[in-house]
DNA sequence: CGTTGCATGTAAGGTGTTACATGATTAC
DNA sequence: GTAATCATGTAACACCTTACATGCAACG
């Protein structure tokens, strides 16, 4: 352990009350990964890819990028984490003048950051996926209503898939060769494999639905 | 609208603090449906089998039919979901004496609570899936690692998902046919093919990153 | 002249988790 | 005897969302 750590800040470090550290993470701390939220740490990384950006922009690269493997947070809580990240010293704040409008705050990843996002990333356990599947839920207490009405919501679900796919097919395409965008096209990619399942499952249950019903 | 039914009321019960209510629902209200969560509902669901059960069966119950399609809560979630249940008289319950053992509490669903969940059901609109892919996201950031690292993250998902689709099979095997099961079966043949397509998925990206890497 | 987009936030509260407390029974 | 399972809960708090507030600029 390096020369500016000592119990208490240790302590301090791995608490969750992290918003009330005076202290400011060094390098030397870097042994060991905080534990901030998943969310902290897709926001931080989002900086990795060369552009400084403000919370608004943010907002729109999250929508665009993880809306289909991840969800996407709320506009409030991507500023609730970047003042997080800028209180532990992983983001720098700077103001940029914007013509004729106020200024915005964009965000740099620091070093310290990059390094801390670099050991949060092959950081074990990895969580399991988590899936909130609303509508296999409606399906899984589908004994109580009409099949018609089962199978409206599942063709509203199979829509819904096609455009995610067309989407994800799309972003793919679209950065397949650029040498900036890391691995996303290859995870585009693996989310569209995931949508295609469940768009095989999902017309397996309507003919299922239909054939009997 | 019914006879018991006037705006006050209405406001109360689509006000978040159903928790005050101190009227419960009458039948005549059940022209619409309250705003409980999602899991309210799960846990109402899961008393349409046929079963009546205490908390701590519900758990166990819900951990080993949704856990592939929807997450478990936790346990003293349900404890909380149960109360509010029965506080809008979703649920009745009776204490069951166990020999040698404190009697447990087992909840039955109420035929008002039968109406409300059907309702529930078919209303719309229904949310779109929500995946948390956790291991997408850590490839999503792989330009920041190793790539071995990345592909023992991807080697780990992929046993699991194996896991995964064993427990599906199993258990869609063991209720096909059973007419107590609902559409259960189906919901578990779906979850399998959504599995069945992330599998595919890591399969491809541990392929890419093994030629080039 | 109203709506949409850019840009940043606060307030309030719902949703869900972990950790703990309790107590009895069964199994090794 | 000590660990695991059954069974029920409370306390604390992390996480996240909705709704609102603000202000300016551009578009039609």
């Amino acid at each position: 352990m390096g020369s500016g750590l000592n119990l208490n800040i240790l302590l301090r470090i791995f608490s969750y009350d992290y918003l009330s550290l005076t202290n400011r993470y060094t390098i030397d701390d870097m042994n060991a990964t905080p534990s901030l939220p998943a969310t902290a740490y897709a926001v931080l990384g989002l900086l990795t890819f060369g552009h400084d950006l403000s919370g608004y922009e943010l907002r729109g690269w999250a929508q665009g990028s993880f809306r289909h493997f991840y969800w996407s947070p709320a506009q409030s809580q991507i500023y609730r984490e970047l003042k997080k990240l800028e209180e532990v010293g992983f983001v720098e704040s700077s103001a940029v003048p914007q013509a004729d409008r106020p200024d915005k705050t964009a965000y740099t990843i620091t070093e310290i950051g990059r390094r801390a996002l670099s050991h949060w990333v092959a950081s074990k356990p990895v969580d399991r996926p988590v899936l909130k599947h609303h509508p296999a839920m409606r399906l899984f207490f589908g004994h109580l209503v009409e099949p018609s009405l089962l199978i409206e919501i599942l063709e509203e679900h199979v829509s819904s898939l096609m455009q995610t796919l067309d989407d994800l097919e799309m972003q793919s395409a679209a950065l397949t060769g650029d040498e900036t965008s890391g691995f996303s096209p290859l995870v585009f990619d693996w989310a569209a494999e995931i949508h295609r399942g469940d768009l095989r499952g999902a017309e397996m249950v309507i003919k299922h639905l239909t054939t009997r019903g």
